[in-house]
DNA sequence: TCAAAAATAATCAAAATCTATCAAAAGCAA
DNA sequence: TTGCTTTTGATAGATTTTGATTATTTTTGA
């Protein structure tokens, strides 16, 4: 058996079962235990799959990656309420913004098989969205690597091109006096701009953001509603300024 | 046996097959070994197939499955000479262009610690390029799902801001008379307008591109310099209209 | 936690294959 | 035919791949 057809099957196999041992290997191509080892590190040397105690499996590159296992350890039922009742929101037809970030990535499950159009400057949530096959636009610009957005005068630029009957953006900070905040001023200003362009405005902000400020405002209290699980006595002074939603997981 | 008689019988066997050993060609030739090897050699200087220890295989290593259902690019070895020799062609300062593809993608690692900002239209590339710190702008528009790359008016209109010291290009078709083709129209007109905005213009493309055409022509052969691992005698025609740089893995 | 079991990496010699070389065979032109 | 070139097949030494064996590391399960 010819070395390439040795590792194609190795790959098939892999990308079939998502994982192997070495043994079945062994058994399925009749070559040495040596052999498969060998292939096993040229190809995930070569990245085609990844290396683990016993055999190998599928380059789960998503989620291993930093960004996205940190997204997962944030993950909570709380955002996953917020998430849900936020799609809920969405009707077939319409053409909506999703903010980067974890809240608003957990929208994109609940969106499949509804007839929208997504706009987004989140780069993690474009593999989820093609996944559901949703129809997606990305604003262009600048990537921030450390958050995976897209930021920037260009992405700015690329905004005003769109309308949105509804956007859903992530704050870091929501308070009385400086209304919603996010630490990047970059970052600020696309969700200004978003918010401008959309019939409805909603922010979905955990628990934890709220009477919290960061660096840059980006909108008054006013500008738009907020879906959050936070159920605490303070919320009653924010429903003069504005229409809360709390969810609850 | 005639010499174009056996290296046609080799080359579709290897066609059907994926994979042959020199011991079943000399069997189904009754040549001796020697004057297989002399053949598979001539095939593979004209990139007609991969020569491997033992035996040959086609190029594109069988997996042909050119929708994104799992992240991996497909890699061989002349791909990676190419990459190799494009990402040298980059200096410090410079600002290029990357076009979505698996050719591109492999230059990625390659420019590793280079001091410039790349501009690109490929989503995959995106994690690539941010793990190693490299500036990153993205087109914004439309996501091709399938071929994981932004297209579209918008791109369009994000691309007309730029201005590129090199552009690298994929191309799925090269031929003397229809020039560089690919199959979506809509990324042929990225491809276009990429090269318009660029001072130094490269494609990319592995031995099986040439004598090929696609549906959609996005620039004529004297419009870029070629890169390619392509050894075969045809090669000659093509340098009459363009500059041809030969890569060996 | 520790020790047994399993898996791994490193090493090495045998086997298979490769490259280079050369002489014989075949094809070709005069 | 002769002399020349090209193709072919055979051979020997170099190289690569392979599988077995070893010591080492990791995992498992009490």
């Amino acid at each position: 058996m010819l070395t390439p057809e040795r590792q194609q099957l190795i790959l098939e196999t892999v990308k079939k079962r998502h994982t192997v041992k070495i043994k079945e290997l062994v058994e399925q191509t009749g070559s040495s235990e040596s052999t498969i080892r060998r292939d096993l590190d040229q190809l995930e040397q070569a990245g085609e799959l990844r290396r683990v105690h016993g055999g190998a499996s599928i380059q789960t590159s998503a989620s291993d990656e930093p960004s996205m296992s940190e997204k997962s350890t944030i993950y909570t039922p709380e955002k996953e309420a917020i998430a849900l009742h936020a799609a809920s929101l969405v009707k077939d037809g319409d053409c909506i913004f999703i903010d980067a970030g974890s809240t608003t990535y957990a929208m994109i499950q609940h969106l499949k098989g509804k007839d929208i159009t997504v706009v987004t400057n989140g780069l993690n949530h474009l593999d989820a969205l093609s996944e559901h096959q949703i129809k997606t636009y990305v604003l262009g610009g600048l990537v921030k690597h450390r958050t995976r957005a897209v930021v920037g005068t260009g992405a700015l630029q690329t905004l005003k091109q769109y309308r949105f009957d509804i956007c859903f953006i992530g704050a870091n900070g929501i308070s009385l006096n400086d209304g919603f905040t996010t630490p990047d001023p970059e970052e600020a200003a696309i969700k200004r701009e978003t918010l401008l362009q959309s019939k409805n405005r909603y922010v979905l902000a955990d628990a934890s953001k709220f009477e919290e400020v960061t660096f840059s405002t980006f909108a008054e209290l006013q500008e738009a509603d907020i879906i959050t699980n936070h159920q605490g006595l303070p919320l009653d002074s924010y429903r003069d300024k504005t229409t809360i939603k709390v969810v609850t997981p």
